[in-house]
DNA sequence: CGGAATCCTCGACGATACTG
DNA sequence: CAGTATCGTCGAGGATTCCG
């Protein structure tokens, strides 16, 4: 019996865990933006836009709808049409969302001078590294 | 030769994909915050912390010093220390997160009972369904 | 202590086909 | 059109071992 199991430390890990498992994932940050901007979209019109599959669009919307983050409108003409728009709640969400994509939108260049720094720099230790090991 | 590929019908669903790809990870994120919270913190304190295996600590923690959100300093003493702390940019970065962060503290109960409306609609549904199927 | 290297699992995700 | 069902893959990430 393993009591020694370490299952996070802090508990409030656990918490942040909890919320970026449940809207956190790619696509529902990505359904949420895409609803935010075009008010409602029909379940096709949110698939070409985002380039996703059926089958993901249509799991992601099911746990959004879950979540109250979005509201699922289902008009049994034929063909059938159903309209997929945020909720108060999805729309709150949506603040935060884009205050990280304004900080990316930003930070986007410092990130890559950053990484290229680095990378040349990598790239140098190397090669003395290299100059060492012939020299030996 | 597939001309129909659908790679996404909005270029900025790539950005943000981009960014998300980056800094989107739970590990990227639960380091930020704990690094925002503890100001500077070990390798093996940030592990004991976030219950990560050592392999997606070093790893995650790499990315980050290669993005200049975090800064790594090493101590060549016996035995060795490293220790991890969040840069500028890191720091601005800790901004959008703590946002994210209120929201979730705020709403997850929202969520939770959204959740648990949803799930009694389902179950009531489905009811309804067998018993329309025995009557048949 | 702070990693790097290797192996292996398991679940996320896409492709495809079918239905109402 | 708007899904559901099924299958296959592929890579993220944990466990383990070794090194300076």
């Amino acid at each position: 019996m393993r009591t020694d199991k370490k299952e996070a430390g802090c508990p409030e890990c656990l918490r942040i865990n909890e919320v970026l498992s449940r809207v956190g994932d790619r696509w529902s940050v990505l359904i949420v933006i895409s609803l935010a901007t075009y008010e409602v979209l029909r379940f096709n019109e949110l698939k070409r836009h985002l380039g996703i599959s059926q089958r993901m669009l249509s799991l992601t919307l099911r746990e959004l709808e879950r979540d109250g983050l979005v509201h699922r409108e289902y008009h049994p003409t034929i063909p059938p049409k159903v309209e997929y728009s945020l909720t108060d709640l999805g729309r709150s969400f949506y603040e935060p969302v884009k205050a990280m994509g304004y900080w990316a939108l930003e930070n986007l260049p410092n990130i890559d001078s950053a990484r290229s720094a680095y990378d040349a720099q990598q790239e140098a230790t190397k090669e003395a590294q290299a100059v060492a090991k012939k020299s030996a």
